[in-house]
DNA sequence: GACTCGTGGCA
DNA sequence: TTGCCAAGAGT
């Protein structure tokens, strides 16, 4: 393979993106970005990414945020493991590295939530270092350039890949290239086949566009069905707001707020019965209807309830009730209750 | 190596 | 409607 490096620079040079943490592309901002746009659309990290750093502007801010704060800010996002390992991460900056992302790809590479690919996207880019940053992008590309049918979700497929960005990277200009690779894989060398080759810069030497095999790559193992999990969600109403739980400290959703969630497909008296074991006894009872969420691993399939109480007992230790506007501007809920958010909202279902 | 961990846009 | 999968990392 000739080297392309000039050619796809100067192409990244007349159509790279306005990114709002290209404008000031410190180590600190491309940190967060990257985190953010981990297997994640540019179109919906870029608010997330204005609101952060307009908040958060530095480590010793991000360190000292109330971590209720930082998963409110992480709401909607998804993959909620990168806003903690973000601030583990700080935390570890501000106590080692006096407050400053330490301009060392080893450094970068031990903190929380910093793999491969992201230490040396900020190695790259935000320091200037002669690094490769491999990314899904990159690997779509290589995999197109060489015509190489290799499963490129194996480490083996993404160590021989990375050999190869190493032949072509510029010593004087890695972050540059690295940010061409993967806005080249973003805006012309597209996934699902349908890549746009008379806009390629690389066309004259893509052995993918030679063989007519390009569309077809990368490839990919087949993926496994996801198992389906039947739920009841309860959306209790009383007269200090809505319930909320808190999810618990690890797993799927760790920390964040949800209604009441009931393993199965319960049934109305089944639902008052868990309702009246909490000292809520139930006014009003009302289906909410179906809803579907689909994670990566696994389906929720959830029936949801509307339930109306006068009592407001105390509650356990990770439950809260919470006004309307309480629940918009401190709780983090996930997407997966989109479905059920206006009646938690009292918007809907207030008929009594 | 296999599995976990979210969300939304689009064909 | 369903499936694909995006600037991945941790366990």
């Amino acid at each position: 393979m000739q080297r392309f490096s000039d050619a796809l620079l100067d192409w990244f040079y007349e159509n790279r993106r306005l990114l709002p943490f290209r404008q000031e592309p410190t180590p600190y901002h491309i940190w967060i970005s990257e985190i953010m746009l981990q297997q994640t659309r540019m179109t919906a990290a870029v608010p997330y990414y204005e609101r952060f750093v307009a908040e958060l502007p530095d480590p010793a801010a991000l360190a000292a945020c109330d971590p209720d704060r930082l998963r409110k800010l992480w709401q909607g996002l998804g993959y909620y493991s990168r806003a903690a390992n973000l601030q583990k991460a700080a935390r570890v900056i501000c106590e080692q590295y006096g407050g400053e992302l330490p301009a060392d790809y080893d450094a970068l590479r031990a903190l929380p939530g910093i793999g491969d690919y992201t230490a040396g996207a900020i190695a790259s880019i935000g320091f200037g270092m002669a690094v490769p940053a491999v990314d899904g992008n990159v690997l779509r590309v290589f995999a197109r350039l060489y015509d190489d049918d290799s499963d490129v979700t194996r480490p083996e497929t993404k160590r021989l890949f990375t050999e190869r960005v190493c032949e072509q990277l510029p010593a004087d200009n890695p972050g540059d290239f690295n940010q061409a690779l993967m806005e080249l894989g973003a805006l012309v060398c597209l996934p699902n086949g349908a890549p746009l080759c008379k806009r390629c810069p690389l066309a004259a030497v893509c052995l993918g566009r030679a063989s007519g095999r390009a569309a077809s790559l990368p490839v990919k193992p087949a993926k496994k069905p996801r198992p389906e999990l039947p739920l009841t969600v309860v959306v209790v109403r009383g007269p200090q707001g809505v319930l909320l739980q808190k999810r618990p400290d690890k797993g799927l959703l760790a920390r964040l707020w949800q209604p009441l969630l009931l393993e199965g497909r319960l049934s109305a008296d089944q639902v008052r019965a868990v309702l009246d074991g909490m000292g809520l006894p139930v006014r009003g009872l009302s289906l909410l209807g179906p809803a579907k969420h689909v994670f990566t691993h696994k389906v929720w399939q959830m029936e949801g309830w509307l339930a109306e109480t006068d009592a407001s007992p105390a509650l356990p230790g990770n439950c809260v009730w919470a006004m309307p506007e309480e629940l918009a501007a401190d709780y983090s809920v996930p997407s997966a209750f989109a479905a059920y958010l206006p009646a938690m909202e009292g918007k809907a279902g207030a008929a009594r």
